[in-house]
RNA sequence: GGGCGCGUAGCUCAAUGGUAGAGCAGUGGCCUUUUAAGCCAUUGGUUGAGGGUUCGAGCCCCUCCGCGCUCACCA
């Protein structure tokens, strides 16, 4: 396909060859910066305060991100990784030549470099007066963005890449010229920095099992699928690593941790992608009592070291994290927003039929547990603003759960809502091969081979389990949630990188 | 998958069914401390794609593509 370039384009176009032309290479291969922006203004600044009259020579590189030619000089602002610095170009100094190279031949969005000496104009700015510069990176394809206006120390931009269509498929062109984009993903960084200094200064190792499966689990979720060629076999991409940690239980390491990639083949909406970032931890010995504090600590150590603070906005709610945490059992919730005590249905039917007293919809053919999960997402999760466990689950949407003693229907497990959206999910391990055999079993009758939640059996886990597993608390966390909470953001196609979106037909 | 909305210049946006426009960017010119610099001139469009209605369609109708919101779905 051949690749048609817009008048803007092809004027820039015209500029390389005419770079060319000249002998200037538009793509050289070498820089040499001396000074961040930010650094050489702090060097003047420093200079400045010692009262010194050492000048402050650097060389500087960026993206020309304004330009204001006014005939004999030019200033223009470049924006490196620190942020964003004035140059001053004159005449007197650069000589008329140069001088109608940078205003002929460059643009906004192309990479410099320049060097000089630090000095301040009449309006105050901290300005490079340029001796030398150089093209480092010819851009052809303009910035999406308009021009910047400085106002009191602030920039603002006019016209900035809104289009989210645009922003997403070219994430790229976003991130250059969207600055406070580029912060959301420091933030998600230091989001997973905290959380692995976390769990590393607590003994737990990280580990890294198979995203290629033969046999996906560990979640109701639909997998992709596909092939290895050579050995002939469809593999799955994990839907979780909870099958996988745990074997690492069996095999003695106590306290282990991944971080990583899941995939589930289903619909996408504001808070899902189709691949996300989820942690999942492990802890022999520990139940899902201890998880909820140990949740708490977490969540408060990564609030601290990301934002400062254990309190933060998000979608108009001032969120406060400091524990403890409310906590509040499945049954009574529902009791309270919605008038049904679970305890009273043990059986879907009479669940459903209490549902429909109520005036509420069960789902058609649904069990037990999901037509309690169907209301704990339609009643509860979006009411749930501050910090709060959820705990006491239906045993039939809990799979992998050990058994709540004296409650056959109930299992030990608990999950964590922050700003109407469920964060984790913990409970205490099924850690009997046995009886971990007969709940795949349970799941294979009531929920048919076609329906894509079907839980597929594991034997090798069942195999593993049955060599000792220890009893365990485990911990699983959507860092893509986490990161809107702490960067206020309500879609999570803002905080992933590459969101995904669908193809676009070639015409 | 259903419903609602959106798609116009590189970006942000206008345009009762009646000649497709503005600001910024671009191009040419003036301008030696500006900062959305200013002033003068000027280029730029298959109005997402295709079909239909009409004397005439960016606008009305149909199909398709993409995006958003929402519902369904989602341990």
């Amino acid at each position: 396909m051949e690749k048609e370039f817009t008048s803007l384009e092809r004027a820039r176009l015209e500029k390389i060859q005419r770079l060319r032309s000249q002998g200037i290479e538009p793509y050289p291969t070498r820089a040499q910066v001396t000074h961040s922006s930010t650094a050489a203004i702090q060097a003047y600044e420093d200079a400045e305060a010692a009262s010194s009259d050492g000048k402050v020579e650097v060389t500087l590189a960026g993206r020309l991100r304004a330009i204001r030619p006014m005939g004999k000089i030019a200033f223009a602002h470049i924006e490196d990784g620190a942020g964003r610095v004035q140059l001053l170009f004159r005449v007197n100094e650069l000589g008329q030549e140069k001088m109608d190279l940078f205003v002929r031949e460059f643009d906004l969005g192309d990479f410099i470099q320049a060097s000089g000496t630090m000095f301040r104009t009449r309006t105050g700015e901290i300005t490079l007066q340029v001796k030398e510069f150089q093209m480092l990176a010819k851009a052809i394809t303009p910035l999406p963005a308009a021009k910047d206006e400085v106002v009191d120390g602030d920039v603002v931009r006019h016209a900035l890449l809104s289009d989210p269509e645009t922003r997403f498929r070219q994430r790229y062109a976003d991130l250059a010229v969207n600055p406070e984009v580029r912060q959301i993903f420091r933030t998600r960084a230091a989001i997973v920095r905290a959380l692995r200094q976390f769990l590393d200064e607590r003994g737990f190792l990280e580990v890294e099992t198979p995203i290629l499966q033969p046999i996906y689990g560990g979640a109701a979720a639909r997998p992709f699928i596909t092939h290895h060629n050579q050995l002939k076999q469809d593999l799955y991409l994990r839907i979780s690593f909870e099958l996988y940690l745990k074997r690492l239980l069996v095999g003695g390491l106590e306290r282990v941790y991944e971080i990583g990639r899941d995939f589930r083949n289903e619909g996408v909406s504001f808070k899902h992608n189709p691949e996300f970032t989820q942690l999942e931890f492990y802890t022999a010995y520990a139940d899902f009592e201890s998880n909820m504090a140990f949740t708490e600590e977490m969540i408060v150590f990564v609030c601290e070291q990301v934002l400062g603070s254990r309190v933060f906005n998000f979608n108009g709610h001032e969120i406060d994290v400091t524990p403890p945490w409310k906590r509040i059992s499945l049954r009574q919730a529902l009791i309270d927003a919605v008038g049904i005590d679970i305890a009273d249905y043990p059986t879907g039917e009479s669940l459903a039929e209490a549902m429909r007293l109520h005036d509420l919809h069960p789902a058609a053919g649904a069990t037990r547990g999901k037509l309690i999960d169907g209301m704990l997402g339609d009643y509860l999760e979006p009411n749930f603003i501050q910090p709060t466990f959820l705990y006491d689950y239906p045993r039939d949407i809990s799979p992998l759960a050990k058994n709540k003693p004296g409650d056959p229907q109930t299992v030990e497990r608990f999950e964590g809502f922050v700003g109407g959206m469920e964060l984790c999910n913990a409970f205490t391990e099924l850690n009997d091969p046995l009886e971990q055999e007969a709940r795949f079993e349970e799941m294979g009758r009531e929920y048919s081979s076609e329906d894509e939640e079907h839980h597929p059996l594991d034997e090798d886990y069942i195999q593993a389990m049955s060599y000792g597993m220890p009893p365990n608390g485990g911990f699983g966390m959507g860092i893509d949630r986490l990161t809107m909470l702490l960067t206020d953001k309500h879609s999570i196609r803002e905080v992933i990188l590459f969101p995904h979106l669908r193809s676009r037909e070639e015409d």
